[in-house]
RNA sequence: CGAGAUAUAGCGCAGUUGGUAGCGCGCCACGUUCGGGACGUGGAGGCCGGGCGUUCGAGUCGCCCUAUCUCGACCA
């Protein structure tokens, strides 16, 4: 890394030679982009209002998807009673280690006058855990819910807050408190349940494919890294510019686990009790962490224009106070129009800084299309437009400009995600041997191969070579042949990869 | 939770054998500039992470905390 920060452009240049540290590397864009930053409190993490804006455009967006396949939206407690956790076995070992406990509800003056201390007397009963997933008290409510078989299916989402306490965070991609949506969902029959998951997996596919540009691979989890408490679990798995990978969204088929833990049975159309099935899906703001590891390049972050908080930035180029106004009233004019046509434009005529500058500073934030409009350009009634994702420029006319401008931007959400597809391909590849394997484990991206199906196989893997099985595909090629370790038969090659 | 490192202005850093605090960026004012991170002059900004000790004197030496970062362990 470039250490000499002596001037702007030397902070730029601490983005670049990503190859020698890629988690520096990704830590300083986040924090330059101005998406968030570290917080007082250790591991959590303070989202800024740039990187907020990126993320309500993909809460609006999924919002919309779910409402769309039938969802709706409702809030659950922050707090969970401790007993809630022993009921489901697998959950509470999956969690377990993770959890903050809420064990007082009250603090006082410090007898010795120092400040507050907590109250021993206000111990609680029961201690809370702080949810980091909410199956256990939605189940427990649900139970309320649900009598017959025409109180289903139940089909609700919450978008929350969930705190899980980790050793050791990164922005976005794992902090100890994270933004999320969870659905949770109850249906009268394992099919439809089945269904469910299968349809929320694609909701999650098709919303990163199209707005956030990323490809991903669809596939189950090895029931190793199955989400605790799932009899299956569906996920959506991309792969960073690094060569690792990152699971992006999980889909589970829960059965009824979860209905037996809580005791949720219902009348069916028989008169026959049953219990009822259930699935959880979840995405969370690591997508964040995706997006910017998936498209920035050295001069900082890449945004898709589906997901940019403007689409569009303008800078006048400008001598003088006169010069500046003449620019401005032709400027306005194009901000009308393009508002007109849909597209969110950022007019940037602020004096203190000059164009170069912002040139270099919307490219660090990733804005797609950028006018400059300058005193040459008012004279010859042209426009500069630049483009983030392949930084190049032209000239053209500033008449009709936002039908251009919103070819561009169809334009440059097609093309990072074929560059990201592109990228992908290139760092796929199919092995036979273990030891080959091991050779191109090192180099990152993915590896198709063929797995015995057994943990033990699954954990050597693991443990020589610190990849998993990121998923078994659901799409491709699902020819049989034999495990590269162990020789023994295999169903169909599975992925593996370092992971996130 | 292990191992290493760091903590000095808003940010990035320097600070010699202990002698009372400095540079760059940013910020404010004025002027010249303005088509790829401009420059000059002047200015504001500090409990040197916290505590205890050694000393005439500590940013600097010692011990104890605390926080952060990197690498492990753990992990949606």
């Amino acid at each position: 890394m470039a250490k000499e920060t002596t001037s702007g452009a030397g902070q730029l240049k601490e983005l670049t030679s990503r190859g020698e540290n890629y988690s520096q590397w990704y830590n300083d864009l986040v924090i330059k982009a101005d998406l968030a930053e570290n917080s007082a409190v250790r591991g959590c993490m303070v989202i800024k209002p740039y990187g907020y804006a990126i993320w309500e455009k993909i809460q609006r967006q999924l919002d919309d998807m779910f409402k769309a396949t039938g969802h709706v939206n409702a809030y659950f407690p922050l707090f969970i009673p401790k007993s809630f956790f022993s009921k489901e076995a697998s959950h509470v070992e999956g969690f377990a280690k993770e959890c903050a406990v809420v064990t007082h509800y009250r603090l006082k003056n410090d007898p010795d006058g120092k400040g507050v201390i907590v109250d021993p007397e206000a111990r609680l009963e029961e201690e809370l855990i702080v949810r980091p997933t909410s199956e256990t008290i939605i189940w427990n409510t649900y139970k309320g819910w649900i009598q017959s078989h025409r109180d289903l299916p139940i089909l609700c989402n919450q978008w929350a807050n969930v705190v899980r306490w980790e050793m050791r965070t990164r922005l976005f991609l794992r902090t100890a408190e994270f933004l999320w949506q969870e659905g949770h969902t109850a249906h009268a029959t394992r099919e439809e349940a089945i269904e469910e998951t299968l349809k929320m997996l694609n909701v999650y596919a098709l919303f990163v494919e199209n707005y956030m540009a990323i490809p991903v691979v669809k596939g189950v989890k090895t029931p190793s890294e199955r989400f605790a408490g799932a009899l299956d679990t569906y996920c959506i798995e991309t792969l960073m510019q690094d060569g690792k990978a990152l699971q992006a969204g999980t889909s589970h088929f829960l059965g009824q686990n979860f209905a037996r833990a809580f005791d949720v049975q219902f009348l069916d159309r028989d008169g026959r009790r049953d219990y009822v099935w259930s699935t959880s899906w979840g995405v969370s703001t690591r997508l964040m962490g995706a997006l910017i590891m998936t498209h920035s390049d050295d001069n900082g972050l890449v945004l898709p224009p589906k997901l940019a908080p403007y689409q569009v930035v303008i800078v006048p180029i400008f001598r003088d106070d006169a010069g500046l106004a003449a620019i401005n009233e032709k400027v306005e004019g194009i901000v009308n129009e393009l508002k007109a046509s849909g597209i969110s434009v950022k007019y940037d005529n602020s004096d203190n800084k000059k164009p170069g500058w912002k040139f270099a500073e919307y490219e660090l934030k990733g804005v797609p299309v950028r006018l400059a409009m300058g005193a040459r350009d008012l004279e010859n009634g042209t426009i500069e437009v630049a483009r983030r994702d392949t930084l190049t420029k032209e000239t053209v006319p500033s008449a009709n400009i936002a039908a251009h401008v919103k070819n561009l931007l169809d334009d440059i959400q097609q093309n990072i995600y074929r560059k990201a597809l592109d990228y992908r391909a290139s760092y796929t590849v199919s092995v036979d041997t273990y030891d080959a394997f091991k050779q191109k484990i090192e180099e990152g991206g993915f590896i198709l191969a063929h797995w015995d199906g057994t943990a033990e196989t699954e954990a050597r893997i693991k443990e020589e070579t610190k990849a998993t099985i990121r998923c078994i595909p659901l799409e491709g090629d699902a020819t049989p042949g034999q495990c590269m370790v162990t020789g023994m038969p295999s169903k169909q090659r599975v992925i593996f990869a370092r992971a996130y």
